[in-house]
DNA sequence: GACTGAGTAGACCTGTCTGTCTAGTATGGG
DNA sequence: CCCATACTAGACAGACAGGTCTACTCAGTC
C-alpha cells in the first residue's frame, strides 16, 4: 500500500504542490486570469502531471475552493471553541473571520471571488452554495443554542453581516471591520433575545 | 455644431449601443470572460468603431463601470426621495437596494465582479473605490441628519450591511433580502440613537 | 461636386489559452 | 533484474484573445 500524499516529511506530491500553487495564484490573481502554464511552473510540476492528476483546469479550481472551505471551517471553529458560553461562541464567528482577514495579502472570499467570474450551472457554484449552506447551519446552531427564539431568523441577519464583512474587510483594505462586525452582531443577537416591539417601527 | 449622443429619435450611436452591449455582457458574463468580438458583434458595430471612440477594452470596460454607477446612484436617491423624515431616508437605502435586486437576472453589485477580476492598481480598483466612497459619504451624510450622535460609526455598520445586502442577494438568488436588511438597519440606527450602556458586552 | 466625420466589414498580426501526446527518468517492491 | 508507478520536459494542435490596418459607404456641409 502505498500513501497517495506525502504529508510527513520529503518532498510533496505533485498534488500537494499543485493545490498550493492554485491556492496562491487563483487567489490572488483571478481563477480566469491565470493560465495553466503560470500554475505548473509555480508548482515545479510537468503539465502532464496535472492532467493526470486532476483532468481539467475546472477540477484544479473545484479542489482548491474545497481546500479553501476546509481551511476557513477550521479557522472559523478553532475560534468558536475558545470559549463556553453560547453567546461568546456565537459571536467568535466573526472573531474567526477577523483571524482570516489579518492575513497578509487578504483579498476577499475565495467563493465570492471565484463566482463572479463563473457561469450559472458551474462547478464553482455548486461549491459556493456548499459553503454558503455550511454558513448558514452553523449560524442557526449557534443561535439556536443561545436561545434565540427565532434562530433561523438571526441566522439570515448574521449571514447577511457576515458576507458584508468579508467584503468590506477586502474592499477597505481593513482587516479592522471584523471587530465592528462582532459589535453588530452582538446588538442584533440583543435585540434578538429581547421582546419585540420596543424597536420603533 | 453635432450631438456626440442621438438620445432622441433615430437610431443609438455606436457609442451608445456598446455601452449597452457592455452592460449587458461584461455584467452577465465578467469582464474577463466576454470578448471583444461579441461586444461589437452584439453592439452591431465595427471593431474599429470601438478602438475610435474608447481606445482600448479597458478603457471601454471603465466607462461601462461609471455608467453603472451613475444607474445606481439614480435608483438610490429616487428611493431616499421618496420619504421626509431623516428616519425613513436612511431606511430607504436598503429599500433602494431592493429595487435593483429586484431586477430580472440580477447577478450582485457589479463593482465587486469587476474588481475580483482585476489586478491591484488597476483601473477597475479606482472606479469601486469612487463608488464605495459615494455610498459611505451618502450614509453618513443621511446617518448625520438622522440626528445620530457618531454617524460616520453607524455609517460605517450600515455599509457592511450593504455590502452584505448585495451580497446575499447574488449568492442565495433572493431579493427579498433587501427587507431584512432594512429591519437590520432599523435594529441599528435604534441603538445608535439610544443611550449607550444598553447592550450588554 | 468635393470634402469631412462617423461608421462598416473583415483580413491580419502576435500572443496566449487549454489540452494532448511522445519520450524519457527515478524509485521502490517482488 | 524487471516492471509498474509517479513524475518530468517540452513539442504541438486548435481555438481565441486584443489590437491594427486597409478599403469602403453614406450623410450632411460648404
Amino acid at each position: 500500500m502505498m500513501a497517495i500524499e506525502e504529508t510527513s516529511g520529503g518532498r510533496p506530491s505533485a498534488r500537494e504542490r499543485l493545490l498550493a500553487a492554485a491556492n496562491e495564484l487563483f487567489y490572488n490573481e483571478g481563477v480566469h486570469t491565470v493560465g495553466i502554464d503560470r500554475i505548473i511552473e509555480h508548482a515545479g510540476v510537468a503539465k502532464a502531471s496535472l492532467y493526470n492528476t486532476f483532468g481539467s483546469k475546472d477540477e484544479l479550481v473545484r479542489a482548491y475552493l474545497e481546500a479553501r472551505q476546509a481551511n476557513v471551517e477550521q479557522r472559523i471553529m478553532q475560534a468558536v471553541e475558545r470559549y463556553d458560553t453560547p453567546r461568546e461562541r456565537l459571536l467568535a464567528v466573526f472573531e474567526g473571520q477577523g483571524d482570516l482577514f489579518a492575513q497578509p495579502d487578504y483579498r476577499g472570499c475565495a467563493f465570492v471571488r471565484a463566482s463572479a467570474e463563473s457561469q450559472p450551472g458551474d462547478l464553482t457554484e455548486q461549491a459556493s452554495d456548499a459553503y454558503r449552506g455550511w454558513v448558514r447551519a452553523l449560524l442557526t446552531e449557534l443561535a439556536s443554542q443561545a436561545g434565540v427564539p427565532e434562530p433561523e431568523n438571526l441566522a439570515r441577519q448574521l449571514h447577511l453581516l457576515y458576507d458584508g464583512s468579508g467584503q468590506s474587510a477586502r474592499m477597505d483594505h481593513d482587516p479592522g471591520v471584523a471587530a465592528h462586525a462582532r459589535e453588530v452582531a452582538a446588538i442584533l443577537l440583543d435585540a434578538a433575545t429581547r421582546p419585540a416591539g420596543l424597536a420603533s417601527r
